[in-house]
DNA sequence: ACAAAAGTGTTTGCCGTACACCCATGG
DNA sequence: CCATGGGTGTACGGCAAACACTTTTGT
């Protein structure tokens, strides 16, 4: 049995003990100052060492009733309204000895997605930030966006995960718009249609949205078929058909 | 806070602790008695309670000067040869309080693969078994056993990762035998080699495979053009050209 | 010559992108 | 009737699967 430092808490029989924590990383595509919608994130300013004075994401430590899940959903509730949350999906957990400075912490990271159009109230210390223009955030947070923000953008491509960036009606116009957010490149609208209803995803209510004040074409209202995710493109490469 | 519950440990602030081990699932296709290959799994019989007598992912906890990740080749080197381990990767993180009936422990698991011919020593207590005919295993193994398996299945579609199936040299049939197993359905060994080619993984060395002994044209031996994880198709769709 | 195994060429179909053109509305 | 924005049709290129045919070996 390795040698019992003092500042190592075990249990009775010697089995090392740590704390655990559980992060959200909630992404929103949201408008900015100019009117250009950007995905963002939702962080917390410090005001306590480590880090006093950074931001951070939502996170806290995990209860002995509870699971990882509820336990980032409990932390997120502090900052968010938690009902508007229409994804949350684990991302990976970090276990660098030194990633917290003051004490030997693990950390569980989630991924949670909130519609366009929501805006839900805010503490005083929380504030939405766009992705690609981040202030130095504490511990290994940055790391944690950077990986928010890939695991969207992949599920873009091959899932339905559209659905938890949009309000359950919306036209294709909208809808590119938060793909172009979210995704970071130009989206055409015609093939952005094409591809989601060619896998099924997108379905007409029939209904038309009303053409803005200077005119144009009344435009048709879309919904997701699916509100859980659903992988509709499985890329599955070299099998028979 | 809430109560303190004596069987919950928690530090001089309060903050509860946890027991944290890391799992590995180790999948290596093999040559099973009727001579075909199956994806197979690493597994240890237990000798103590809970679930004694039953089979388990290897596994342990984490020591407070490491990472998973070194926690998890730790335990995985005394049930088989570390140095044979092509790829590591994490998979997730399980944290239902009664998943271990014992004593709350947080656990995560990782997918190792080891290549095929690869005959690695293990001790009494180890044993390789077909990952579509498992004995009951203890704990959540089983989901764990199966995530591994959809991982890897998912990624030999989308990246080069037979790499870490196969030995340094081989032919396309060998290649293809593996990804027989591995995929768990036919692949054409024409289709095989043209996909993995266009996606300039599959490099030919010049060298020819001697024929068997009822004859047969030789045939060209590859090798994987790289031997670390590269995503060769990111299916990134609504990409402009 | 024949069997066995490997490699090549060709066909088919789908998917995704781009782009030009047509449609519906407000002013 | 023109500007504005939405929708449709079509063409192109690429990728993957299947399959028939050819090549090279051993017996």
């Amino acid at each position: 049995m390795p040698s019992m430092a003092p500042h190592t808490p075990r249990d009775s029989v010697g089995v090392a003990l740590y704390r655990h924590e559980a992060i959200g990383a909630v992404l929103q595509v949201r408008l900015v100052d100019d009117g250009a919608a950007r995905l963002s994130v939702l962080l917390a300013g410090r005001d306590h060492e480590p880090y006093a004075g950074r931001f951070a994401l939502p996170s806290g430590p995990v209860e002995p009733e509870e699971t990882l899940e509820s336990a980032v959903l409990r932390h997120l509730a502090e900052k968010v309204d938690v009902a508007g949350l229409t994804h949350l999906e684990q991302l990976g957990t970090r276990s660098d000895p030194g990633r917290d400075p003051a004490q030997r912490t693990i950390g569980t990271s989630y991924l949670g997605l909130v519609p366009t159009v929501l805006e839900p109230h805010l503490p005083e210390r929380a504030a939405w930030f766009a992705v690609d223009d981040l202030p130095e955030l504490a511990f290994d947070h940055d790391i944690v966006v950077a990986q928010a923000v890939t695991r969207l953008r992949a599920k873009l491509s091959y899932t339905n995960i559209g659905f938890a960036l949009m309000p359950a009606e919306f036209t294709v116009a909208e809808l590119r718009e938060v793909y172009v957010a979210a995704l970071g490149h130009d989206v055409k609208p015609t093939n952005l249609e094409r591809v989601l209803t060619r896998r099924g995803q997108l379905v007409p209510t029939g209904e038309m949205s009303a053409p803005g004040t200077k005119g144009g074409r009344p435009a048709r209202v879309f919904r997701f078929r699916d509100h859980a995710l659903v992988v509709t493109d499985p890329f599955a490469v070299l099998r028979p058909e």
